[in-house]
DNA sequence: AGCTGGAATTGATCTCCATCAAGGCATTGC
DNA sequence: GCAATGCCTTGATGGAGATCAATTCCAGCT
């Protein structure tokens, strides 16, 4: 953490996948070279803890590639899952003092972290990346809010429903000319059955007959319990509510 | 809306109640002066709407006094209200074309309302106003998340347990000396029952049957269906969950 | 006072999903 | 091979809260 291996270490930014899409996206050649220096590259295995709920805010990331899920749990021990994130997207809560929900990886994660109070720092004197970290913080607060309607007003179908929907619009990178006509779709599911239970407010057990009833109906097809077959997207749209 | 009225157009915000707690707090006298000048008091009568779900984003605001719902609906008109916002707070989408929610005033509500595209170019040029606004979305991304816990995993108890100890907090502004101790503290709700449902994924049914028992249990006393008192804040918080 | 209309409460019944319980089906290790 | 383990599926049952249906309450009006 000295001066002298600061210095040294390559810019990892340059080479990043993520790099146009990141809330680094605006910053320029200069600032992205500070920014790598307080940064660097942490992997995370499927089941691995970044954050933990009520502890410390001491790390900040940004995912390069995988998944984490983010979650609260009641005081005896049940867990909701409050936020999935996805490569380009942003971890982590800059100027508190605590972490309000954990971080765990679903899948194996490329991360580039910082120490909270060094991206806190930065941010402040870089307005243009706190410009895209608010531009993206209202966005997710959009999507939560979306996720408050199917949680308090929508049944099992439904919410299962939306969730594949969602997931094949996250999955593809938000690009919105796959399956929109006819051209079938295949969503490689990072969760389990249970976690999208903790996802969608339900039990293991719904979550399963509902997948079982959309592949009687003919609106899915499962090669395996983690790869879904959207043969016809508006099918499945039409059951969101 | 032309030069010499804007001119001449008194400077509210001096004697704002909210000055030093809205997103205009770290401002100094000139930059509030500037937006004192894109900006306009606005009085909403209770059940008046100011943003229209799905609507062209047209208009931002702060609340100055009064309450307003945030809300979205299903296709077939179910609505989840997904934010609450009191004085001091922001409502509306910077950033974007369309409005994701609607926007409702509960009481009698008095905004500071802004053109949108205004508001976003003092923004972006003014970082101080930026960073407040990041901070606030920020919170508010931690409270809608704790929401979701809420109408994910709570059973009708805890959920109006824990709607009326989040509304004496913010209510009261966010002090916590008020009845943590043993002083009863007092709720005047803005919401009325059917309301309270639409926040906390029930129906008008369970939430009356809920106070009642709350009230049979000695935890609240209600002189109205609308204030509601609380002798003794921890009983209610050991019904949270 | 008496009337009126909207909101809240209370009661009776029903339904969807949680819960409980078993069995199926992969993958891993011996 | 075949136990063992973990995940998923399927079936049977029960219960919390939704739904349907009356009252009751109360503020505003004449």
């Amino acid at each position: 953490m000295d001066g002298i291996d600061l210095a040294q270490r390559p810019n990892f930014c340059q080479a990043c996948t993520i790099r146009n899409r990141a809330i680094c996206a605006d910053l320029d050649d200069e600032e992205v070279a500070l920014l790598n220096r307080i940064g660097r590259k942490r992997h995370l295995q499927p089941g691995e803890q970044l954050l933990w709920e009520g502890e410390a805010a001491i790390l900040v990331a940004n995912v390069v590639s995988g998944v984490l899920k983010l979650s609260t749990a009641t005081a005896d021990g049940r867990e909701q899952i409050v936020g999935l994130v996805y490569p380009s997207d942003f971890v982590g809560r800059p100027f508190a003092e605590t972490t309000p929900y954990g971080a765990e990886a679903l899948t194996d994660t490329e991360v580039c972290v910082f120490q909270r109070k060094d991206f806190d720092r930065f941010a402040l004197e870089h307005p243009r990346l706190e410009h895209k970290l608010l531009e993206r913080t209202l966005t997710e607060l959009d999507r939560s809010r979306r996720w408050m309607l199917l949680l308090g007003k929508m049944n099992a179908q439904e919410r299962v429903a939306s969730f594949l929907v969602e997931t094949s619009g996250r999955l593809q990178g938000g690009r919105k000319d796959i399956g929109a006509s006819g051209e079938p779709s295949q969503i490689e599911l990072p969760l389990s059955r249970q976690q999208i239970a903790n996802v969608l407010g339900l039990t293991i057990e719904t979550v399963s007959r509902q997948f079982t009833q959309f592949r009687k109906d003919g609106i899915i097809e499962m090669p395996s319990s983690r790869t879904i077959v959207v043969p016809d997207r508006s099918a499945l749209l039409a059951r969101t509510g």
